[in-house]
DNA sequence: AATTTGACTTAGAATTATTCTAATTCATCT
DNA sequence: AGATGAATTAGAATAATTCTAAGTCAAATT
């Protein structure tokens, strides 16, 4: 059963405590699972994933720990035309692609500074604090990994 | 009762003849409240507005008039984190302002080119057909209209 | 060390936006 | 007028997520 290295149970650790929640075993496997695989798993396939390690998580913990890990800073939600919510620990700013013919969400790194030079489209009376980047489209052949 | 004009008439017939769909009279009412405001309103909102003209209109219809708009091209979905879809007659390329307090979504215009040109952050074996550019914040104060 | 406290986990029920089903209505074509 | 197929309709079904209420556990207090 695979763990959690020493330097992500310490991230873990000090997120969660800092939003004055407990690390406990569910949301350090749940961690685990999402940092082993970055693919942008559904709850559901972190639901797989987590209970081939752990057999009597519940779904409904599952969720929790979700909720949990996102409200502490550490893992984002993306949401892809209401498409089940995925979930993902890269916390650069980055842009998603999503693949019409597998469904597949990938992360685009963007130079620094260009996803906060968006926001100058936005007249003042508009005050942005996030900003979210998705394309759509296909992969150009033999890409399909 | 208000009804369409002449000239979005024809657009609507045009648009739906032109993927082999009829205009009725539910399509032409549902394509009517789109078009008077512009205020990004879920399917429930859209059902609510057209019953006021048409009360014999089932939620139903308004589901399959709203999907066919959007296959004909004429209306787009906004999704936003796994809201209710919303939906835009607003064809020209632009981004959208999600105002958390009030859940409210904002059309933002962008300079002709701004869209396309994001593509460029793509790697080449990333073949987008379509951006997406959504805002999360607040409003400056005395701008909540 | 036993007790209390409150956070965490759990199974299953509830919710809700949306889609599906099957039956009717309607317009167009012969 | 009758036939054909598209469009509409009410209601059932689906599916992701949230809620509820009960049980578990770890840490704090006595």
């Amino acid at each position: 059963m695979k763990r959690l290295g020493q330097e992500d149970k310490e991230t873990l650790t000090t997120a969660l405590d800092h939003s004055g929640q407990r690390a406990t075993p569910q949301r350090e496997t749940v961690f685990g699972v999402l940092l082993d695989q970055r693919d942008h798993p559904t709850a559901d396939e972190v639901y797989a994933r987590t209970k081939s390690r752990m057999p009597t998580i519940s779904m409904a913990t599952v969720y929790n720990c979700l909720e949990t890990l996102v409200s502490s800073g550490l893992v984002k939600q993306v949401n892809i035309e209401r498409e089940p919510t995925r979930y993902c620990p890269n916390l650069a700013p980055h842009a998603h692609f999503h693949c019409r013919e597998t469904g597949r969400v990938y992360d685009v790194p963007v130079p620094a500074g260009t996803m906060e030079k968006l926001t100058d489209v936005l007249p003042g009376k508009y005050q942005a604090d996030s900003v979210e980047l998705v394309f759509r489209g296909h992969l150009a052949k033999g890409n399909s990994k």
